[in-house]
RNA sequence: GGGCUCUUAGCUCAGUUGGUUAGAGCGUCUGCUUGACGUGCAGAAGGUCAAAGGUUCGAAUCCUUUAGAGCCCA
């Protein structure tokens, strides 16, 4: 037993003494660190955060989940290896750099490249490492050692080399297509960093007069400006309204272009007024009708969606809002504005640049993804990739078999620039990982990849070594958002199938979404997401861990608040009292290890068969990936059975008189507790890393961490106990009730007399000292007393004479009230069991189930109507 | 428009393949300086399981429809 004295252990745990001293001690131990060896491995890549990225709540489940289970697996024996790292994040970090740069007046242009990039290394010194300090306090066990980042020099090798592989095979091409442009970033984003939202905008119906007649054609739009770029309107060739003006030409207002009139199924007639102005350059979908009809694609806007040459003098060099306002002014003007309506419609904005995304035609590279996408397909079918919640797999087959070519090309410079180069007289492309040789000759293509065509290799590209990748790949889980399901997950499939013909990882656990009370996401702009520093700093790192968890079953979202995590807090409190109480006993009594097995009664027997259903139905729950089941089980044995009722129990002989029996109860009752500190451990790693340390003279470097995860011992349920206990808690508890409904304070001391043939003597003993019992007379000839409260359960009688002290009035309310109660019940399975269909129907031993049941309601109602009786 | 998820106590949520009297935490009420813990102990009140219909001996659980909430895709 370690030096500490009970005097020297406060009454309240206090997180900020353990936490920081048990994570550097972890640390000076290596006991995250992993190396290949014999034992069997369990892997886990973290979803590397954004070096943009601050800890959320959202940090604080995934990780907290990912903890869990590596802490777990390395106590039961595994090679637990979870590897840390952080993210280059493109476009999200070359945001925020060009928006800080222009915050001290510099622009991103004008320093160049070279410079800008540097700036951004700059950024992710400063920045990178902040998240994962943050993670840090919260606990989490990665290997340290082993922490990477998207563009270390040899992860960016792996990169390109995934690239140049690709091109060789035909999958990657370079073509002039019809992208998502980003307007504020200048670049070409992919359909899955698009967000659309549904805005208020307005129907804008313009007349176009058609040349010939004195007649106009009315177009709608929700986009005036881009009339600019109209070369074509459309109808519908069933629709007799224009029938006779097709083939005809309008002539474009403002610009004065004669563009045609011209037919095509794809046009609605039910919408607007089943005319439409074709912008080819503009819209995806005039696009491909401009492509059908042969008609000019004219591009109207800068890469900074501002108008161009392509347009009339006094609208060139306008914002594409401002030239809305002017086109539409000039229509109003020419009296060429038929109305205009209230709209609503979705508009695509970009995920980063939160500007509304442009359909812009330039030239790209693309990664071919159906060929990608058969395999990785494959082996979630198969099941070989399993998804927790398995719904996610429908959002991801039908993600998978509608796939469309990947726009991995973006025109920043923060990421692994494409290793293609132009010969500058030939123009013949040089792709390989390494740059010709007479780089002279040469140019180098400007974009950058796409940052998930880099993260898509995490999960075998994080180990360095075949050896390593032989050992640890496949990873074992993966922990993480169903928002980037598209982005990362489905695509780390198609790597690894493709790149290491294996899946990347086993288990895909999908968190849930951390919300406010009111539903609302977390967001800085709401001013709804509380700072988990705070929370870790004012509750413990524990006691948010398995508040978090406790809240967050498979796949439904959380509503959280920071005041939940009093829940946590109050359990980390009673595991540290419970421990208190031992530690304090044991300065007093002896722990001897030979005892451990002596002077057991059905109370130890109890609890360590209660430890063991606990434990199995714990493995059974994190096995099927259920953690909140999980606290709720640990909770529970904890709280109530642990605490409650054991800790109670073993009082009586802790208090007596014969050493030996005091050592043999406390020896085992530490016992208990340091296998329920195990199981509570890789939920809450401090508290009871400190508690393990106090319960014995513990070796240096030794940790709770690296102990043996206790196993199922099926042959200690024990049946006999249980029950033996079952008659104790039901007396306890009939009899408080009593106390309770009678006003009977605990300090007045009470008689019963319990007709019973199932106690014995130790169980009177517990009964006694639980429910405050001065005299306690059992046996199967007890008299009912006169004046008495009284309760039926299971098949005793409960009498408590309290002659003059209680009210009768009172007494005969509670034990209608309890006849009430049992009649409705038996009611109940009387008429089922009079159901001559369900007596034949139903499985026989239902059956007899319910007719016990009927039997012993009756016994217990048939008492308690005559104990009604005496009382009148 | 297509798909997914959800609706159980005042609040937040559990409730395996249909089978005890539908559970827990918080909150509420009553009592308690009980030799670990008031961040605690004991007791109590509180639910027509969103609505309707169906399958079944039996439905919170399975099916259909409706209403409401949220998310994803087009």
């Amino acid at each position: 037993m370690p030096e500490t004295k009970f005097s020297e252990i406060p009454k309240a745990y206090d997180p900020s003494k353990s936490e920081d001293k048990w994570y550097k001690y972890w640390l000076d131990n290596k006991i995250f660190h992993s190396e290949p060896n014999d034992k069997p491995s369990f892997t886990i890549a973290i979803p590397p955060p954004n070096i943009t990225g601050m800890l959320t709540m959202g940090h604080i489940l995934n990780n907290t989940i990912q903890d869990v289970y590596t802490r777990l697996k390395r106590m039961q024996g595994f090679n637990s290896c979870w590897v840390p790292g952080t993210d280059h994040a493109s476009i999200a970090t070359e945001t925020k750099v060009t928006k800080f740069l222009e915050e001290k007046g510099i622009n991103k242009y004008k320093i160049g490249r070279e410079e800008f990039i540097k700036h951004c290394q700059e950024w992710r010194k400063e920045y990178g490492g902040i998240i994962i300090q943050q993670l840090k306090k919260l606990g989490v066990s990665c290997d340290w050692n082993r922490e990477r980042f998207t563009m270390d020099d040899d992860y960016y090798r792996e990169v390109i080399k995934a690239f140049v592989a690709l091109y060789k095979e035909g999958k990657i091409y370079r073509g002039y297509r019809m992208v998502n442009w980003d307007p504020a970033n200048k670049s070409a984003i992919s359909n899955e960093e698009v967000l659309y939202r549904t805005v208020n905008g307005k129907l804008w119906h313009f007349r176009y007069p058609v040349i010939g007649t004195d007649k106009f054609i009315i177009v709608a739009t929700t986009r005036p400006e881009t009339m600019l770029g109209d070369t074509g309107v459309a109808v519908n060739p069933n629709d007799e309204r224009y029938k006779d003006i097709i083939g005809k030409k309008v002539k474009l207002p403002i610009v004065g272009r004669e563009i045609p009139i011209f037919a095509d199924e794809y046009v609605d007639m039910e919408f607007g007024t089943g005319a439409v102005k074709v912008t080819p350059a503009h819209d995806v979908n005039d696009y491909e009708l401009g492509k059908r009809h042969k008609l000019e694609i004219i591009n109207i806007f800068n890469p900074d969606a501002s108008t161009n040459k392509n347009v009339p003098d006094w609208l060139q060099g306008l914002d594409r809002f401002d030239a809305r306002k002017k086109v539409v002014e000039w229509f109003e003007k020419n009296n060429l504005m038929e109305k205009i309506e209230d709209y609503q419609n979705k508009v695509g904005y970009s995920e980063r640049g939160a500007v509304p995304i442009e359909p812009y035609l330039s030239e790209q590279w693309f990664m071919k993804m159906e060929y990608l996408s058969k395999p990785a397909l494959d082996v979630v079918r198969k099941g070989k990739v399993k998804f927790y919640p398995a719904h996610w797999e429908k959002t991801y087959f039908h993600w998978m078999e509608n796939i469309s070519d990947w726009c991995i090309s973006r025109q920043l410079w923060w990421g692994h620039r494409i290793p293609v180069w132009y010969h500058k007289q030939t123009k013949e492309i040089y792709c390989e990982v390494d740059p010709p040789k007479d780089i002279e000759n040469y140019t180098q293509d400007e974009d950058v990849l796409d940052t998930w065509a880099s993260s898509w290799i995490w999960a075998h590209a994080i180990f360095r070594t075949e050896k390593e990748r032989k050992y640890y790949y496949p990873t074992s889980m993966l922990v993480t958002g169903p928002d980037i399901i598209f982005f990362w997950v489905a695509r780390m499939i198609m790597a690894g199938m493709h790149f290491m013909k294996n899946i990347p990882f086993k288990d895909v656990y999908f968190t849930s979404i951390i919300r406010d009370l009111q539903g609302r996401k977390m967001s800085k702009s709401l001013g709804n997401s509380p700072d988990p520093l705070d929370v870790i700093k004012d509750y413990g790192a524990d006691a948010l861990r398995f508040t978090v968890l406790y809240l967050a079953p498979l796949g439904q979202d959380v509503l959280f608040s920071t005041e939940k995590c009093d829940f946590g807090r109050n359990f980390a409190n009673k595991i540290w009292n419970a421990g208190r109480f031992l530690l304090m006993n044991a300065e007093n009594i002896k722990v001897n290890d030979k005892l451990i097995n002596s002077h057991i009664d059905f109370a130890d027997e109890w609890i360590i068969s209660r430890f063991n259903e606990t434990l199995e139905e714990f493995n059974n729950a994190m096995d099927s990936f259920e953690m909140n089941n999980a606290t709720k089980i640990i909770y529970s044995f904890v709280w109530n059975d642990f605490c409650d009722w054991y800790i109670e129990m073993i009082k009586n002989r802790l208090y007596g008189n014969d050493e030996e029996i005091k050592s043999a109860v406390l020896t085992r009752a530490l016992s208990i507790f340091e296998n329920m500190l195990m199981m509570v451990h890789p939920f809450m790693p401090f508290i009871t890393e400190e508690i393990w340390q106090l319960t014995k003279q513990r070796k240096d470097g030794e940790s709770i961490s690296t102990s043996e995860f206790p196993k199922v011992k099926k042959e200690l349920i024990n049946q006999k106990a249980d029950r033996d206990m079952e008659v104790v808690v039901d007396i306890v508890t009939a009899i408080r009730n009593i106390r309770g409904e009678m006003n009977i304070p605990p300090s007045k001391k009470i008689n019963v007399l319990l007709k019973s043939n199932e106690v014995g003597e130790r169980q009177i003993d517990y009964i006694k000292k639980l429910a405050k019992v001065e005299e306690l007379n059992a046996g199967e000839k007890i008299a009912k007393p006169k004046a008495s409260a009284s309760a039926v359960v299971k098949s005793s009688e409960i009498y408590i004479p309290l002659e003059g002290l209680i009210d009768l009035d009172i007494e005969r309310q509670r034990l209608q009230k309890e006849i009430t109660r049992l009649e409705g019940s038996l009611s109940g399975i009387e008429k089922k069991l009079s159901n001559e269909k369900f007596v034949s129907g139903a499985p026989a031993d239902i059956v007899e189930k319910e007719r016990t049941k009927q039997k012993d309601w009756q016994e217990n109602l048939k008492k308690l109507k005559e104990i009604l009786e005496n009382l009148n």
